[in-house]
DNA sequence: TTATTTTTGTCATATTGTGACAAGTCAAAA
DNA sequence: TTTTGACTTGTCACAATATGACAAAAATAA
């Protein structure tokens, strides 16, 4: 497993046989700031996670899952949290997407 | 459950009868900014978190559990992540702290 | 009303992120 | 050993975002 999201881009444009060079391209960037990027002394930009997608060909919700999970556990790492904070993310998560679907209804409901 | 880093504040705040300047001064910030804070629209400084804890005498890792695992649920509900983000999070927060083990070892041997 | 608390809008400034370029290293091929 | 291509690193100007501060409006309580 790789725990940053950089590696896990090498790893993708190694086995493709790509430079950087040529997926910088791809991807709109300078090669050097990919060489960062995959280095772990950059990040890489949220808004490029579709562009990787389809780069390799991949499903755009597992981009996301290895960008967003990097992102986490990062953050868990650096400030050193404990780990019933996921456990409390994901009571959360459920909470909103919940009230939102209330939301929704209401607004159905009302024809707002 | 509280969504929002805010309203937790606010509800610390309230229950100690304290009004916004009171909180904001021992916060060193803006009453505006803190109402603010406590409505979302805008986030509260991490590094302000120590100070928070003071405050309320909580433990400063409560108050982080509260204040991170909302900054992930924000970040999950907003991307539409997959819930399976939180468990592959959850296995590289483990694998980094597993390699960084490892790594203090390895300096500890070497006396590096 | 008047006083207090809270909210909202705005703006200058601070902080951080990004793209771009130049110059460097490195390894393999010629 | 020179050349070539791939990669890395440093730097800088600029863009985007965050933050603090202040004023003024709105809401609430006395």
């Amino acid at each position: 497993m790789k725990a940053n999201f950089g590696e896990y881009i090498r790893k993708l444009r190694t086995e493709s046989g790509m430079t950087l060079t040529q997926l910088a391209a791809q991807l709109e960037l300078d090669s050097a700031n990919l060489s960062k990027i995959e280095n772990g002394k950059r990040e890489f930009d949220e808004r490029r996670l579709e562009k990787l997608a389809n780069v390799f060909s991949l499903k755009l919700d597992d981009i996301k899952t290895e960008f967003f999970s990097d992102l986490f556990a990062k953050k868990m790492y650096e400030n050193n949290c404990s780990m019933e904070t996921l456990m409390v993310a994901e009571k959360k998560v459920n909470y909103l997407k919940f009230s939102n679907l209330k939301q929704s209804e209401i607004k159905l409901t009302t024809n707002e």
